[in-house]
This record gives C-alpha cells, sequence and structure tokens, in this order.
RNA sequence: GUGACUGUAGCUCAAUUGGUUAGAGCACCGGACUGUGGCUCCGGGGGUUGCGGGUUCAAGUCCCGUCAGUCACCCCA
C-alpha cells in the first residue's frame, strides 16, 4: 500500500471536497444572513502568540519549528489569538461592535481519534466591543442556525448553555472555598461521564465537605432554574445570573430556537477564559463529540494585548458536523454533473463537436464530451458516469446531422433537433434554468420531431 | 504521552485454522452487442498480504518489533 497522508490529515478526493463545500457554503450562507464579515489571517504564526498565555506546556500539542530566520513559529492550533491581535492592531479604527466571521484550518499535533484529527476547517464566528446580552444570543443563533441549514432539526442538536458567573457565586453561596473552585469546576464539567462517587471524592480531596458536594452534582444534573431560585434567591448574584439566563432564554425564544437551548450548569469549557455565558452544541443522541463550543471571553483581549473590549466568539469544526450529516443522511452524495454531455457518432466530425460544446458553453453552460469517440452506447455511458443533466447526441442524416437531446437522468427523449436550427438557437438564453429546458423546447414546436413525444418514466 | 483492539486489490470481504502460483463482487480500463438507453457477454490492469525480523520443510495465518488505523485516557479546537 502506497503512502497516504501523513497520520491526522485527509485527502479531498472530489467527493469530500463536495462534501466539505457543502458544509462551508451552510457557514458562508448564515453568516452572512446575520451581517458577519469574513476575514482570514496566516495560517503560521509566532509560537510566542500561543505560550504567552497558556504556558509552555501548549508546545507538546502544536506543530511548531524554528523557521529558517530563526524564528520560533507555529502553525495555528485555534483562530482566537489571531484574532485578538488583528482586532487589537486596529481597535480604535474598527466599527463597533465587530462581527467577523472566518474559516481557517486549523492544526494541532495529537494523536487522532474519532472527531479528532490533526487538521481541520472550523468556522469561528466573534463578536467584539459589545456586553450588551443580546450578542450573546445572537452568537448561539448563529451556530444553531447553522445546524439548521445544514437540514438538522431540534430532535438532532441540543444546545447546552451556561454561566460562568451564575456557577461561581453559586458555588459560592455553597461554601466551596476559593481553592477549591478549579476542582469543582472539573467534577462539574465530567458530571456526565464520571461515576458520581468519584467526583465527590475528587472534591471532598480538594475541601469539598462530602454532603456539599453531593448537593452540589445533583443540583448541577438537574439544573432547575425555579429550584435554584428558590434555595439562593436571597444572594443577589445568584438572583442576577438568574436572572440573566431567563432573559437569554427568551432572546433564544424571540430567535426562534427556544426549543434548542437548555440549561445546563455541567457546560464549564475547558478555556480558562469564558468569563460569561458558554455553550456547547451536541447531537442528541450523544452519539459525538461537541459539534460547536464558545461563550463570552470578556477580558481575553485585555490580557492579550492593551486592548480592553469585552468579546464572545464560537467555533464548530468541519470534523464532528461532517460525521453528524452523514450519519443523518443529511450529507448531499451526488456530485454535481455537467450541464451538458455531447455524444456523436461516426462520420460527425470532432470539429462540429467542440463549435457546439463551444456554443453551448459560451451560454454558460458546463459542457463535456468525449475526446476518443468510441460507439454512441460508450459515450452515452460516459455521459451517465458524467451525471449530466443532458446528454447531445449529434447524429448523421443523409442531408446532414440531427440533434436529440435525452434526458440524463434516463427518462427518454428531450427533443430532437433538426440541423438547420442549432441547439443554442432552441434553447435560447434560459440554459441557465436546465430544468426549464422542456419548456423551452415546447416553445419550439419546429425543432420537435412529431414522432418524438416527451416522455417521463419511473 | 499512556493503554486496548485491528491491519489481505481503490471499496466490501474470502483463502478448508501452518500447506501449490492469495481469490470473488463492486469500481476502473478495453472489446462485442443494442442507436428507447445504465442490460448482457468476453477480456484486462491492478497485491512484496502495512513494513522489518524471527520460528518452521513451509507463514496472509504463529511470535517480536515497527508503522498505520480505530477506540479510550490525557488534553482540548
Amino acid at each position: 500500500m502506497s503512502a497516504g497522508a501523513l497520520p491526522g490529515f485527509r485527502d479531498f478526493y472530489p467527493k469530500e471536497l463536495a462534501e466539505r463545500e457543502y458544509v462551508f457554503r451552510a457557514w458562508h450562507a448564515v453568516a452572512r444572513r446575520f451581517g458577519f464579515e469574513q476575514y482570514d489571517g496566516p495560517p503560521l504564526e509566532a509560537l510566542e502568540l500561543y505560550t504567552r498565555k497558556s504556558g509552555e506546556e501548549i508546545v507538546t500539542q502544536l506543530y511548531n519549528f524554528t523557521d529558517k530566520g530563526g524564528r520560533e513559529v507555529a502553525l495555528r492550533p485555534e483562530m482566537t489569538p489571531t484574532f485578538a491581535r488583528m482586532v487589537s492592531a486596529r481597535a480604535n479604527a474598527l466599527r463597533k461592535p465587530v462581527r467577523w466571521y472566518s474559516l481557517p484550518q486549523l492544526f494541532r499535533y495529537e494523536r487522532q481519534q474519532k472527531g479528532r484529527l490533526r487538521e481541520h476547517f472550523q468556522l469561528n464566528v466573534d463578536i467584539v466591543g459589545e456586553s450588551e446580552l443580546s450578542a450573546d444570543a445572537e452568537l448561539l443563533a448563529v451556530a444553531l442556525e447553522v445546524m439548521r441549514e445544514c437540514g438538522l432539526s431540534v430532535d438532532d442538536v441540543v444546545a447546552r448553555v451556561s454561566d460562568r458567573r451564575l456557577l461561581s457565586s453559586l458555588l459560592a453561596a455553597w461554601g466551596v472555598p476559593d481553592d477549591a473552585v478549579p476542582a469543582a469546576y472539573a467534577a462539574i464539567d465530567k458530571v456526565d461521564r464520571d461515576p458520581r462517587p468519584v467526583l465527590v471524592e475528587r472534591m471532598r480531596q480538594a475541601g469539598i465537605a462530602e454532603g456539599t458536594a453531593s448537593a452540589i452534582l445533583e443540583a448541577v444534573v438537574r439544573s432547575d432554574i425555579a429550584e435554584l431560585r428558590a434555595a439562593h434567591h436571597v444572594i443577589p448574584a445568584v438572583a442576577e445570573g438568574l436572572d440573566r439566563i431567563e432573559a437569554y432564554l427568551a432572546l433564544m425564544d424571540a430567535h426562534g430556537l427556544r426549543d434548542w437551548v437548555q440549561f445546563d450548569l455541567s457546560i464549564v469549557r475547558g478555556l480558562a477564559y469564558y468569563t460569561g455565558i458558554v455553550f456547547e452544541l451536541f447531537d442528541r443522541k450523544g452519539e459525538f463529540r461537541a459539534i460547536c463550543g464558545g461563550g463570552r471571553y470578556d477580558n481575553l483581549l485585555r490580557d492579550l494585548g492593551d486592548t480592553d473590549l469585552p468579546a464572545l466568539g464560537f467555533g464548530m469544526g468541519d470534523v464532528v458536523l461532517g460525521e453528524l450529516l452523514r450519519a443523518r443522511g443529511l450529507m448531499p452524495s451526488e456530485q454535481r454533473g455537467t450541464d451538458f454531455f455531447i455524444a456523436a457518432e461516426d462520420p460527425v466530425k470532432d470539429v462540429d463537436v467542440v463549435r457546439l460544446a463551444t456554443e453551448l458553453r459560451g451560454l454558460g453552460a458546463s459542457v463535456e464530451y468525449a475526446f476518443r469517440r468510441g460507439s454512441l452506447s460508450k459515450q452515452r455511458k460516459a455521459a451517465w458516469s458524467a451525471a449530466a443533466s443532458y446528454i447531445v447526441e449529434v447524429r448523421p442524416t443523409p442531408d446532414g446531422q440531427r440533434i436529440v437531446v435525452r434526458d440524463g437522468a434516463g427518462a427518454g427523449f428531450v427533443s430532437a433537433v433538426s440541423n438547420e436550427r442549432t441547439l443554442g438557437d432552441v434553447l435560447g438564453d434560459t440554459l441557465l434554468e436546465p430544468g426549464d429546458l422542456m419548456k423551452v423546447i415546447r416553445a419550439h414546436p419546429r425543432a420537435v420531431r412529431p414522432d418524438f413525444t416527451v416522455r417521463t418514466e419511473a
């Protein structure tokens, strides 16, 4: 077996590229519908851009090397640092709020597994310079509308949302000491995966009373706003956090997406820089990794540089989304073929075929024909194989040539055209809508031989 | 980085449990036939059985290593 792509990297054959483009089109369409502008940055950045906030251990997960100029560089593992750098550089000049999106290819040196390669494309959508809750709702709406654009329904996908501020105020209300908060976050993050006693034990070792730990995990699993309000309403920070979540859910309702959203305190997000509402999208069956994750990171720009602007954003990878679409039968499998495939029978000359092809191409149609002409049936097979919408057969007659248009799907003859009119004459400028071909042919009855009836068969 | 499982044609799988020259379907290429059509028939190219070593008269099959894939952990995009 010959060597394939490097581990964790993908070859995109036409079929795979068609699938990728399908997802990209959905991303572009939704981002633009919400008024986001596309940007991009370099795939290679200074290593320091990533180590500054994350520390040196991140280097083990990066594709990094020393370039010929002695610079320490890395392939970008995420887009946010690049985004932050670009925004910071022109922070004063940019119209606020900044609403940008990007489709970067990201790289990470890690052992691959399901839904996780060493390279992927990710839709990044970010808003900078807006602290209003409506921006948080708009951001999640973009992510969910992508799901809808791809044909997924509320039965397929759920958005789980939480709020870092609310969770930390709840932990304070439960009496969790400050130095035990990270351990509590870690346990809460794993509440769906690890056995409850194990998590309680970990929290106990971090200095949280066993009874409190159990109560916290139970409350997190329930994530019942009314219950939380009843239990902790006297604490202003908690009441404020609950108000905010309810207002957020009301906004999602206004977006027509309330059914997709579920309040879930167990959504913590690994990244430390989130400061407010955070969310993750999952398939409801729980077969795949998170489809998308994001939230508010109001302090990141300040911490990364000298710009202090509130910000929020999400990343959505093409790998998990692609797996989900394929599993649900929502990934278009047929590649779009050419509009016309010209098949010619001897002794029709090659130059006549090329002239016809050129004429059709001039009208904006995509056209293919056999370079090495075989039998008519062979050319027809080639046309079917090319998934052509229509097969144009050029056949010799005693007094010239006759053109027969055949439905590429095998539905039957569509039209026969005598040599006194060119196919372009008949089809005219409606070629851009091949589906209307039959209409055009009916409008030109002289071009249709009486004994050829248009047929459609099952 | 750690662990488990799996590697035979582009794809899906065979190969009488260690026994001749590793086969089939699909796909691809060529030919025949039919100018109401994706059929049918004939033929062809494709494999160092992931790679390397070992045991044996004999290895696709057993053992070791390595690489790759899958999954989990770690971590997160």
